[in-house]
DNA sequence: TCATAACTATCGGTATAACCGATTGATCAT
DNA sequence: ATGATCAATCGGTTATACCGATAGTTATGA
């Protein structure tokens, strides 16, 4: 039995008359007689009875309408939610993010969420580390975090825009007033930063280090918001990217100087993983944002 | 789109490995392959991700799946009637019988009812002309009546049981006391008779003419359900085949001597119609009741 | 690190069966 | 009677489902 028979069959059975349901379906007579004998040999049983020029259908023919109508619809609804997931009808977009790039998720998703309502939307968050796992085992669609050397090859990135490291400081602050600050003067700071482990954390130890400076830190936490929180108590300054702290109008950002910290926001795709319509388009949006 | 891909999709995504669910599906693994492959291309999407040598379903494969499986499920129901009907467990029954052979029915409804709880029984009463119209366009699945020249050669007949003509009295009536009575006598009773137009009037008619009798009918009914309701007052009697009171132990009859009156029961079938098995049951059936 | 096993995709060839046109045989309408 | 209509059948062609072999990849283990 297969979904060609039935639609024959069902055709045969709405116009009671093979002749005319072959033309409906595009075959020769003689081919849609053969088929619908081959599934009356299937089943067992005539679905027509044939009385004289005549075709009838049956009571098992009947009876056997309501099924194969119902399988033919099955198809085409499994037909129609995929093409609803290609127009973005339907689904659901994971993404994965890096601490230090949510803030800049928030106008991507309420526009892209404006757009299809009907795509649902989770977000993960972790370290780089947590998330290419997920990535991995295609939990999220894609990571966007900055860009570091693909340790894997099943990965392939891409690079989002630049966004440069700067000091993080509450207006109330003394060096609020400040244009700029030299990359030594951060020394003479007290500095909240993030947790080791945190990709901005080790790649500003790695700056520091290649510049021989030593930055007091006096705080170290592992959650961006807390950290941010601290900031704005006044007490301390911290150094993340641009991007990590859009959003927050009431935190002020001092560019460093005397060295070059450019992180690359970029995002993180598993080489062999299908890419979903939703994820594409999302990805877009974020790159056509001005960051 | 055809049921062969969506069974070897859905046993694929059971498994999550080409080769394993080829071989559950006794074909090799390259035709495995190129059948999901032709599918996904229909839909215009991936089903599975190919990463490294496994396969994972993609987000419109679990989609998918689900009106997969409904379809193939479906279609399984409609097996599934169709061997129901076979067994009878289902369907439906239509039985065409004429007033004079109606008495008999009911031994055999009975036995087949309580052997096949789930068949429906529709019995349809009318003339042989109205019933053979019904057999005709396929209303009614067969015929009982007595055998008459098939007029039309889309029908067959089958001879079920001989049934002679009798007297039919009341106990109260003055003739019940006889054992027989010889046809001329007939003449000197009051009789009622079914209305002319009816199979057995019409026979009737037709032996007595034959035999120079003129009898005296009183009253002429086309419901032999009345007819014997009247001949129980005791006031007429009324003559038909033994089979037509059967059932009425409260009414005699006396055998007719002098003439051969004797009707032929039987069953008529439209040629070309499929004949169903719980028709074909049924009347086995009848036919393995005593007369 | 290298070999091996496990797994999928692809290629070329074969066999099956879907398909067609022509024909037959039957029925229906005129 | 006669032609029109319709389904079944036959023989031949084409499409394709299928297979085995193989390539290419990844995971496993020595």
């Amino acid at each position: 039995m297969e979904l060609r028979q039935l639609k024959y069959f069902i055709r045969s059975a709405e116009v009671l008359n093979f002749t005319e349901a072959a033309n409906d379906l595009f075959i020769s007579q003689s081919t849609l007689s053969q088929q619908i004998k081959q599934l009356e040999e299937e089943l067992g049983i005539l679905l027509f009875d044939r009385v004289g020029k005549r075709i009838r259908i049956t009571e098992a023919g009947n009876l056997f309408l309501t099924y194969a109508r119902q399988a033919l619809q099955d198809t085409k609804n499994g037909k129609q939610i995929i093409e609803d997931l290609k127009e973005l009808k339907t689904g659901t977009l994971n993404i994965g993010v890096t601490y230090g790039l949510s803030a800049l998720l928030t106008d991507t998703i309420v526009s892209f969420s404006k757009l299809y309502p009907q795509i649902k939307i989770t977000v993960d968050f972790g370290t780089s580390e947590d998330l290419l796992e997920e990535l991995k085992i295609a939990k999220i669609d894609f990571v966007l975090s900055f860009l570091q050397l693909p340790a894997d090859d099943i990965f392939v990135s891409q690079v989002l825009f630049d966004s440069k490291l700067a000091l993080v400081v509450h207006p109330s602050h003394s060096v609020a007033k400040e244009k700029t600050i030299d990359v030594k003067d951060l020394q003479s700071i007290s500095l909240a930063l993030p947790a080791k482990g945190f990709n901005t954390r080790d790649f500003l130890e790695d700056a520091f280090k290649k510049n021989n400076i030593s930055p007091s830190v006096k705080v170290e936490l592992n959650d961006i918001n807390m950290l941010l929180q601290l900031v704005e108590t006044g007490n301390w300054c911290t150094v993340l990217t641009m991007a990590s702290v859009k959003g927050r109008p009431d935190l002020q950002t001092i560019p460093i100087t005397g060295i070059d910290i450019t992180r690359q926001a970029s995002i993180t795709w598993h080489k062999d993983v299908y890419r979903k319509k939703a994820a594409l388009v999302f990805t877009e949006m974020i790159q056509s944002q001005k960051h």
